[in-house]
DNA sequence: GACGTTAGGTTAACGATGTCAACCTGACTC
DNA sequence: GAGTCAGGTTGACATCGTTAACCTAACGTC
């Protein structure tokens, strides 16, 4: 198909033209935006190669995907570490605004990454990496003491907090959003965060009914309705508690 | 392949085959638990009927995924349906955590629905059936008192985080989860109910920073380190708020 | 400088997939 | 019984991922 062989790079050198197809993949990714227009054949021939030769350097079409998305991830890391620093809490915040930031940049590495079946039985790096930042700006609440239980759980319930909102943004963009994504990320994060520093503080040995209703009760907020009276501390529930159903 | 013809259904019975077509993928997803399986030709020989027959019933394969994906969705109105009653924040809470266990139960159908970029432009039928039922629960609540806010904006919040626990269950399974996931998405609908619940108590006219401190301080919760005095308000910090970050 | 070795590719082909144009045929209408 | 058309089939096309077999220029060796 291209008109001139490729001229043969030296002995040892065959990994360059391993960087020269993830970089062809890399914009024709860019510019199509999805997964889908990255064909072996196609990412071949703008790397100035035949076709089987991508398969020197990758032994499949999954893994050739896998390295091209997680490239992005680089700048995760960055991100992560320019988001610390100050307040902890102030800090997750930041944390979990800029991971969303982060996905919505590169919805099509976020997508292949985090929203599709991992192909092998090993901790995919792209989730482990993600995760692993989260729990590391929600350590660092915990050893402030603004957040109390393990890290990971707390972490997890964050994670997905975020994830799930960029995710429905990525994979359901014709949903009515509202206009402002921005906002509706902060006020995610707002909810996670401060659902999380406050379910933690919930004294367990409590029934977990009357765990939030003594809770709340302490804190001045009535789960009541407005009208009724606020005596009654009995009829208020707790989302996450198993009950009846 | 079919060794005999089909029986030509008689005139104006051609939607039974789309019936036909309709279980015999249901069924192979159900097998195979990967909608990659489902092959136009694999399903066509499963129907007994030769493959271009499909495209009599169904615009192309993509329009056959999601009608198979879509059958699971009537299951999910029931459900909802079934944990409506009694406390509204409680049923809030069940819907969460059925919502999940229908996600986990039909973990391909919800990939297919909820997790892949929607192809027409219209908005897709399975997701704003999720999110209606979503905010028909929440706004239960902010009937009662028990949150307050836009019942949309809110549900957005719970069926992000929701969302986002499930969806990450069903794409990264090698990831290590805790062994009890029922645990953890009842922490995470926990979570996600008390941050809504109170955060739209939070009075708005406050800066954002100063609105957590104050009602913190209400609530007699301390976002500072446990060591450090707790006179200092101005050092707590909120995390869905935009800052010098 | 001739030689064998081998890394770095190419050629040609396979099987599977989604899709379509053209054709067939039996059920129904009149 | 002729005509029509819904309900399907036949056969084929382009494209995809992948592989086996082959070629050849670069290098170490003598």
């Amino acid at each position: 198909m291209a008109t001139t062989r490729r001229v043969r790079a030296r002995r040892g050198e065959g990994v360059l033209l391993r960087e020269e197809i993830l970089r062809a993949a890399g914009e024709l990714l860019a510019e199509t935006g999805t997964e889908d227009a990255l064909t072996v054949r196609v990412v071949a021939v703008r790397a100035g190669v035949t076709t089987p030769s991508v398969y020197l350097h990758f032994a499949g079409k999954e893994e050739l995907v896998e390295a091209v998305c997680l490239r992005a991830w680089d700048e995760l890391g960055r991100i992560f570490a320019e988001s610390r620093g100050g307040d902890p809490f102030l800090a997750l915040g930041r944390c979990g605004r800029a991971y969303a930031r982060f996905a919505l940049d590169h919805p099509a590495q976020y997508r292949v990454l985090m929203m599709r079946p991992s192909a092998g039985p090993g901790v995919p790096a792209a989730a482990s990496a993600a995760f692993g930042h989260m729990v590391a700006a929600v350590a660092a609440c915990v050893r402030a003491g603004v957040l109390q239980g393990d890290p990971e759980t707390l972490a997890l319930g964050l994670w997905s907090a975020v994830h799930g909102c960029v995710s429905l943004l990525i994979a359901q963009p014709s949903f009515p959003w509202p206009e402002d994504r921005e906002a509706l990320i902060a006020h995610i994060v707002h909810m996670a965060g401060f659902g999380a520093a406050l379910q933690s503080r919930l004294p367990r040995a409590l029934p977990p009914s009357a765990r939030l209703a003594a809770e709340l009760d302490d804190f001045g907020v009535r789960l009541t309705a407005a009208g009724e009276q606020s005596g009654q501390t009995g009829q208020c529930g707790q989302p996450g508690q198993t009950d009846s159903v």
